[in-house]
DNA sequence: AAGTGGTCTAGACCACATC
DNA sequence: ATGTGGTCTAGACCACTTT
């Protein structure tokens, strides 16, 4: 770690230092409960001042990823439970957890240079990739997903045939996500929404929006709308 | 702000310092978009280090107080009407972290022998404590929480001030939370509720359930009603 | 050119846990 | 007594925005 970021404007040392711990934790060179190296051990380690290590290590706690007690040391967190909100994007198989059938019907599959789109992927230019499909359980309507993808991340996004495979799963089967963002609301859906879900008027929709990042870059936003009637969303922590 | 903490460990100066701040947005003398004085005016103001300041609107930052760019100056970021579903706060720190200002009015504090209450907190027999309270941001109402305590985990309870500090600050104050379970429905309020919240006919609720446990004893049973138009969950993963 | 925030250093004192 | 993390200082260089 260089005193001074040598060109490019390269990661600062505090930054550098939170990933080598992430690092560490993610091929299990340091597990749950482990003791994680002491600020000055990492000081001679790094070359580094203290404050900067110490910046690393309090962000990291921060954030959840690791505990800190004064005069004992400094531990990784025991892992974090993820919750339904998460495994949401398999309808699939929550559906297939439940012994229950799963189908889908694609309303649309196409290119789409919609403004908001290109914005919420954080793109310049468009086009981007959309689809509309509405799945269902037993035959039932459950969810009906509006999605924009980044053609950038999944340039085959198109060609597929999401009656076999949820877009989703697609996604997740070739690349990881590595971050998340979720909002949930209870909405009224309009007309179109409601009569693809078979909802009878006046009916609330739980709609769950969700943006998902492969690296530094959007991958997908999408919008999901469920007959509150028929879902609702659980989990623990 | 003295150099020193004087004595009994009093808040570190970065922590009086984000306070000064968050007090400032609360009170009116900073809106969104206004111009938060530069590090270089604080560090005169509050005679302390560059660092120490930084570290203070910096963590400001993180929490999505204030947004910061380099070159230009620091601002108070606009409104946010969300939660956090995943962590555990209280409405009250939510409400205060956007710089507005938190009321409570306690419609109900008592004994209850209601049996599905006693089920939900997995007791044999009652009484348990039950209240029921409205939670007003900036006067206006955004939440009522309907809860049943378990006695054995805060024999107290009756006893408390919840205008004053809320439920779940008070239970958090007395023990951690070890695990939590949480539903979420889109669901139409029952009259009660509905004018409690002083909402429109038709429009529905984000209801949020959610079970803590204190070691092995189911602390708290809560059901949080929120109205559609004014909230919505959100985090990240 | 002046001002802003972003980062970093090399010290320091302290409260606290552990040995 | 030793080591740990928590905080703080008084500088510094830098990238960037504004004037």
């Amino acid at each position: 770690m260089q005193n001074k970021p040598a060109r490019g404007t390269p990661l600062p040392a505090y930054e550098q230092i939170k990933r080598h711990v992430l690092a560490q934790i993610e091929n299990g060179l340091l597990k749950p409960g482990d003791v994680v190296p002491s600020e000055t051990e990492m000081v001679k380690e790094f070359g580094v001042a203290r404050m900067t290590v110490s910046r690393a290590l309090r962000e990291l706690m921060a954030e959840g990823v690791l505990n800190r007690v004064r005069g004992s040391g400094t531990y990784v967190a025991p892992r974090q439970y993820e919750s339904t909100v998460l495994q949401i994007r398999n309808i699939a198989d929550e559906i297939a957890a439940r012994g229950h059938r799963h189908t889908a019907r694609v309303l649309a599959l196409e290119s789409s240079d919609d403004p908001n789109a290109v914005a919420a992927l954080e793109l310049d230019t468009g086009p981007v990739f959309h689809s509309r499909i509405v799945h269902n359980e037993e035959g039932e309507p459950i969810q009906y997903e509006d999605r924009y993808v980044n053609p950038e991340v999944f340039p085959e996004y198109l060609a597929q045939d999401f009656t076999v495979e949820t877009p989703n799963n697609y996604m997740v089967r070739l690349a990881p996500i590595q971050r998340a963002e979720f909002r949930i609301y209870a909405q009224k859906p309009d007309a179109h929404v409601r009569q693809h879900l078979a909802m009878e008027i006046g009916e609330p929709c739980l709609l769950l929006l969700r943006r998902t990042w492969v690296g530094k870059d959007v991958a997908t936003s999408v919008r999901l709308w469920h007959p509150a009637s028929r879902f609702h969303l659980a989990g623990t922590v």
